[in-house]
DNA sequence: TCTAACTTTCAAAACAAACTGAAAGTTCAG
DNA sequence: CTGAACTTTCAGTTTGTTTTGAAAGTTAGA
């Protein structure tokens, strides 16, 4: 295999991956792109490789400097934006932990303790289920938080020096 | 707030947390439709709470089942068919990181296999840097995977009376 | 076997998400 | 201030996904 075909399918494979966790196709190609190149890229350089409009990259390129996945390298002389991608896995992965957790199981919290007002002196079976179903899930919600918490913790200090030994 | 109310937002809240993570927004309407019934529900009783057709519902409640979320009820004397959800989320949510990994770590792991036998004869710097992001991608999914596992198995003894240690 | 009760399938329609490209906006050297 | 170089926006179009509903399939009791 030449080093053109791996990276078709690399890209294409980091793609779909993408799609099937809610992440845009694009967004994830554009990922992929910056993770195996070596120096910097701008707009046009990406618009060429994916074949694709500059107002796609550009969306895409912002939504990933959101996520913290992608930072901006500007040139000195350059008028034209480069990007990069933060190259260490383990990084990139902890960044999308943080992310997602911070923008779905916070907000999901806040529902479910909102659902927790529920009218108390509702006595029938379908109040009591839902009572233990939302308890139930909140649980598990919190523990999840808090495994991820430790998780990104253990990293942070991993990165300090440490060992990640949580998952060894 | 009332019952209706209540259930009405988490039936909601349910859906759109399922449409951030790549599951069709009916699929998890329906999940969570029947988390809160205290018994099983016919396919009549699901088109008529969501208000959505049968064959909507007989193909998420299909997905549901493969996914190991659902199962039927077979009634005695009964001619239809009833359905019922996991109820306990600890075993749900292991379902589905189970289900998730098989579908998609796995095949991604392939994949990330196939890209190593990239030509060991380039030495363009973009074969390096490919070859080294490759790596270190296999190796993070590679502990990732590990780390499912642990958790899978922990929650396995668990359910036979152990301590579920791992998430505290 | 026949038929009513029920389930499954799938082509077409409706809906939703992503993409394009041209126009508007910004920045900065001259 | 001007205009070239570049970035951003967004209405309209394309592409992809979900839903419908009617027809086909299945099952079981009579």
């Amino acid at each position: 295999m030449t080093y053109e075909e791996s990276k078709l399918k690399f890209i294409q494979g980091w793609g779909s991956l993408g799609s099937n966790w809610g992440i845009n196709r694009t967004m994830a190609q554009i990922h992929a792109l910056l993770l195996i190149s070596p120096k910097s890229l701008s707009t046009e350089d990406v618009m060429e490789e994916l074949k694709i409009s500059r107002g796609n990259v550009n969306m895409n390129m912002r939504d990933l400097i959101n996520w913290g996945l992608v930072r901006k390298d500007l040139k000195p002389g350059e008028r034209k934006e480069f990007f990069y991608a933060e190259k260490d896995m383990w990084k990139a992965a902890m960044q999308i932990i943080k992310e997602r957790r911070k923008r779905e199981l916070e907000p999901l919290m806040q529902v479910m303790s909102e659902l927790k007002t529920l009218d108390k002196t509702d006595k029938s079976e379908e109040a009591k289920e839902f009572t233990k179903t939302i308890e139930n899930i909140e649980d598990v919600i919190g523990k999840a938080d808090g495994a991820l918490d430790k998780l990104s913790r253990a990293q942070d200090n991993w990165l300090l020096g440490g060992l990640m030994k949580l998952v060894k």
